[in-house]
DNA sequence: CCTACGCTTGTTTTT
DNA sequence: CAAGCGTAGG
């Protein structure tokens, strides 16, 4: 095979390059298209920091090239940041390269069908909807309307009463949740996660039943409703076909991260797995949570009879030797084998710092105070990055943060989408785009003085017996007092569900939601803000539909209300999750709490497939940072259980991942007493200023 | 039938 | 700290 193209392909080195060039036929330059489906299933095992994205960017650029119609490539990523990303790294390659030709002879690169598994999902059962019995307009659940949708049918299943002790409404969910992730039975999921609800399995399936047929009534999907529909949707014969001749080539990024489901789904998709490219580092698997199998990447070559070409990528160009050497030993340390040693191709530098500080505002100041020393010697914010293992764990930092005006984007943790006020708004919204829905006509409902579960229900019963006509819902009789509020909320339904503008619509909702967010919230002054904020985020949107489904499917950002919200172009620092850390990269990072108790979480003691998890977790963490890695270990910990009996403070035992060998590859700091002499007030003379201060009258 | 209040409980990570 | 539950009072 001649290569695709010497001058874009100049950066790669050779592995990355028969990645992105393996089985793609030249394009003759009239565009004439390869015969479809000529390429052998490809797995590329990237390491941390190896060049995925771009090599997979030159590869789908290389498909563009090659004559690949965009809308013939899947590419499905973690999150759609992630998908975004992709997409302009492959044009930055296309225009590259295409330079010298005509603008009319360049592909453009638009790739319409790239984003996550869930978004897929959801475009192609909008696309299909009619075809599958689904009705346009269907609502889409996230994780907690699903639990609370789930708990209607557990109360009305009388599961709740206290005496049984039935699981709460998240185990249910999560039980749920695996069930279909791993195509598994209740009894084996049962088993092998939640075995304290081994004895609830004939209830659970009743239980899963009521919650089917309340979602289906509703006209309502979960997350995982998604998948199933596109999985069942696979297995229909002719449909099935036209799905699967939609694509070409399929890539999939983060392939350790899928679940069983994603993965039937993808081999229906491609039975014979040509075109299919899937990429990923089982060193880095860590949404077992949510049901992921790093069997799926293992297995893959197995998948189709030695027909998978396999390239593994090793050279790192992210961080320097001694940042690898760390993550290397953390992974050789492991039970497990990772056969993966990534080697740095920037040379060597500073070893990580395991710092060594007295309690989490020692922490915080540390961080703070290295944050402010690099930024003098010309890092920008932006370089710069604080890892955390729990959303709250940043919370000391945050104030200090705030106190010294360093700007921050918090990424991970409370979504403002997830607050109540926010909720309610949405929910009118819902309502009023699928008058079936329940779970956010209850809501609404129950906004009204007066009107509680019953009332609302009575209400509910009234509206279904009148077809789910909004118009009708102003003929509801009750309480001559209630009355007026009643009208109101009929009227906007019938206003929002008559008129198809999203920005009018929404902003009518909010004027009414008004004087409910004062009643509801003391803080409503701080809550305000996020509705016109909201209304903001809904500028970008045509219509309701598109607004409702893209943000339950891809969130935005948290609310940024403690620093000021920063502006695209001002300088800020992240404060991230690991979970949501996945895939970037920065000079500096910090990363607190290296602890027993949160590195390894509390949560994952005692079962040693977690406890590898947590390992996992630690060295996606580490494999972040270029030049610097700080590693924070506070002597005192904060443990949020013992909150009310004395100290809040536990002494946090050294993280069992920190061994030895580990250590040896670290450098010690020590920070903390230092600073609190430094702090203390040496009180040599008394003054007293009151005296001062009365004789300025 | 609805509300308000006080008590207990139980807290990861995310599409 | 917020959600869930029980109780007393409209």
């Amino acid at each position: 095979m001649t290569s695709v193209s010497s001058f874009s392909l100049r950066r790669l080195n050779s592995r990355q390059q028969l990645a992105a060039a393996y089985d793609i036929g030249e394009s003759d330059g009239a565009g004439s298209a390869i015969e479809a489906g000529t390429s052998r299933p490809l797995l590329v095992l990237a390491g941390a920091g190896t060049g995925k994205t771009t090599t997979i960017a030159h590869r789908v650029a290389n498909l563009v090239r090659s004559g690949v119609s965009g809308n013939r490539i899947l590419l499905m990523t973690f999150s759609r940041r992630a998908a975004r990303e992709m997409i302009h790294r492959a044009a930055q390659v296309v225009s590259a390269t295409a330079a010298t030709r005509p603008a009319s002879a360049r592909p453009s690169v638009k790739i319409p069908w790239a984003g996550t598994y869930h978004s897929i999902a959801h475009r192609l059962l909008r696309l299909y909807a009619r075809h599958v019995g689904l009705q346009p307009g269907f609502s889409i659940l996230d994780r907690s309307d699903a639990a609370d949708m789930l708990d209607v049918c557990r109360q009305e299943l009388r599961l709740s009463d206290k005496h049984k002790r039935f699981p709460r409404k998240d185990a249910c969910i999560d039980i749920y949740s695996r069930c279909v992730n791993r195509q598994a039975t209740i009894k084996d999921v049962t088993t092998r996660d939640f075995p304290w609800c081994q004895n609830w399995q004939d209830e659970l399936r009743e239980l899963f039943k009521a919650y089917t047929a309340l979602k289906q009534s509703s006209l309502s999907l979960d997350y995982d409703d998604l998948l199933l529909y596109w999985y069942y949707m696979m297995q229909e014969g002719w449909l099935a076909e036209e799905v699967a001749n939609k694509f070409e080539h399929i890539l999939v990024d983060e392939y350790q991260d899928t679940n069983i489901l994603q993965a039937a789904i993808l081999k229906k998709l491609s039975p014979e797995g040509s075109g299919v490219t899937v990429v990923g580092d089982d060193a880095q698997s860590i949404y077992s949570f949510r049901a992921a199998e790093v069997a799926n990447i293992r297995n893959f070559p197995g998948q189709y009879s030695g027909k998978v070409k396999v390239i593994d990528l090793q050279e790192n160009y992210r961080s320097h030797q001694a940042i690898l050497d760390f993550a290397n030993v953390l992974m050789s340390d492991s039970k497990q084998p990772y056969c993966r040693t990534l080697q740095a191709q920037k040379g060597t530098g500073d070893k990580p710092f395991y710092v060594t500080v007295e309690d989490d505002f020692c922490q915080a100041r540390y961080i703070t105070e290295q944050i402010l020393k690099n930024r003098e010697d010309g890092l920008q914010l932006m370089q710069q990055a604080v890892l955390f293992r729990n959303s709250h764990h940043s919370d000391a930092l945050e104030v200090e943060l705030a106190r010294r005006n360093i700007p921050f984007v918090k990424y991970g943790g409370l979504k403002f989408l997830e607050s109540q006020h926010i909720k309610d708004v949405m929910c009118l919204l819902r309502w009023s785009v699928n008058p079936k829905d329940r779970l956010a006509g209850f809501r609404c409902m129950q906004l009204l003085p007066g009107v509680g579960p019953a009332l609302a229900a009575r209400a509910w019963q009234f509206l279904m017996a009148n077809d789910a006509r909004f118009v009708a819902l102003s003929d509801f009789k009750l309480p001559k007092s209630r009355q007026p509020e009643w009208l109101q909320l009929c009227g906007i339904l019938r206003h929002c569900s008559g008129v198809p503008s999203l920005l009018s619509n929404l902003n009518e909702i909010v004027q009414w939601y008004r004087p409910y967010l004062e009643r509801r919230f003391p803080d409503f002054a701080v809550r305000w803000p996020d509705l016109e904020q909201l209304q903001q985020i809904a500028h970008a949107y045509r219509d309701a539909e598109h607004f409702l489904s893209d943000l339950a499917l891809d969130p935005p950002l948290a609310s940024g209300d403690h620093a000021g919200d920063p502006l695209k172009d001002e300088d800020y620092l992240v404060l991230s999750t690991i979970h949501s850390a996945k895939g970037q990269e920065w000079n500096s990072v910090y990363i607190m709490n290296v602890v027993d108790g949160s590195f390894p979480s509390e949560f994952a003691t005692g079962d040693d497939n977690l406890i590898e998890e947590e390992r996992r977790l630690l060295y996606v963490a580490a494999t972040r940072a270029k030049d610097q890695l700080h590693l924070i270990s506070p002597l005192r910990f904060y443990l949020p259980q013992q909150q009310r009996h004395g100290s809040k403070h536990v002494y946090g035992a050294q993280s069992r991942f920190m061994t030895a060998t580990l250590l040896e590859v670290c450098e010690r700091r020590f920070y903390g007493e230092s600073q609190h002499r430094a702090d203390q007030v040496h009180a040599v003379e008394q003054i007293d200023l009151p005296a001062r201060i009365s004789e300025l009258w």
